[in-house]
RNA sequence: CUACAAACCCGAACUAUCGUCUCGAAUUUAUUCGGGAAGGAAAGUCCGGACAGCAUAGAGCAACCUACCGGCGAAUAACCGGCUUCAAGUUUUCUUGAAAGAGAAAGUGCCGCAGAAAAUAACUGCCAUGCAAAUGGUAAAGAUGAAAAUGUGAGGUAAGAGCUCACAGCUGUUAAUGGUAACAGUAACAGCGGGUAAACCUUGGGUGCUGUAAUGCCACGUAUAGAGCCGUUUUGAGAGCUGCUCGUUCAAGGCUCAGGGUAGGCAGCAACAGGUAAACAGUAAUGUUUAUCGCAGAUAAAUGAUAGUUUAGAAACAGAAUCCGGCUUAUGAGGUUUGUAGUUUU
């Protein structure tokens, strides 16, 4: 976790930030997904439970490109979803941003892939 | 009928697709099938317990809690019923609400402003003496205040005064009566110089400390290395008796610094002061019996999304973390009851 906060790098759409950590640790699945809300932003524990889910929920439906990309390339990435908003949201604005966070994260992975080699 | 307020009830159901946690079974050991999956407050953590660990010679002091009576219960100051006092109302009765309900006749302190005076009272006044100034007596009348020395009448007196008497009020003691009791009304006797104990205090009763991140077990790992100080059969370091003192018991290792390692798992942990329904006992809290049900168990932490149907409506407050009882606070729509206001009809 403090692996993936300091070294770990980040993008963003509105209202969720995504950061996110290649890693060479043993792990029994391509891709760890965590999703968070600030409890400074939320005092009340039913609405950061509520938002979780929601995250949890988007996710699910839109894992299947950054799926693709990870098993094609053979690589390992543990990924932390941040609600940033201070407001609550609803389903639907998360189902159209987060593919697009997909999006940018797979463009960023692939930008890292690059330099490296 | 409408609006508002208060109290209580209730806190959606079903189907399909995808998905999360958990329990059980099966096998091909990562899949399938079946069961279950937040609340009335899970919240606040204000009380009380269960459970667990440590302690459990004693004495004194301190600290804290508590304070009408009975019942219920595992337990409580907090629940139920009653008593007393106070407040409000439609005021003998009654209804509703509140009580921080032992003691002010052990002691100390305090009582703003006003007022002469806020507790061994004397400004104006009244009476006596005196030319007067003043001295003495007095507490009827006046003014202040939340509160002014029990109220009314009569006697009495220089003037007055519970000084005396009658009636009334209040306090205490005793007696019998009613009540389990708190207490009630009655009688006799003694008395009547305020309030504040949510100021200190006094009296009665009580209290070991810490909380499931408790606690027990397993696994893994390090430095079997270093520095300083104190001490080992009496000149004993230190530890326990969990605030302090005395006293007492144990005692050969202890303390500090710097550095190194680990941060995984299992139990605790989901079957009981359990839920639901009915009957019976009781004013009630509650209890007994019978039937029936099995009803969350995570450890970064699980209940979601979409579509449809039902319904008058689906929108409030809000997410279990050891468990249970009580209290407090939050709460949409709908329903029930009560109150207030308005309107319509008779």
């Amino acid at each position: 976790m403090d692996q993936l906060f300091t070294v770990g790098k980040s993008v963003s759409v509105f209202p969720v930030k995504a950061m996110f950590n290649e890693t060479d640790a043993v792990l029994d699945f391509p891709v760890k997904v965590g999703v968070g809300v600030s409890s400074r932003n939320f005092k009340k524990a039913v609405d950061r439970n509520r938002i979780k889910r929601l995250l949890r929920e988007a996710y699910r439906l839109n894992k299947q490109p950054l799926l693709d990309f990870v098993n094609a390339n053979n690589k390992k990435v543990i990924v932390f979803f941040l609600f940033i908003d201070k407001t609550l949201p609803d389903f639907e604005t998360l189902q159209n941003k987060i593919p697009l966070l997909i999006d940018k994260l797979i463009k960023q992975l692939n930008e890292n892939s690059a330099t490296n080699n």
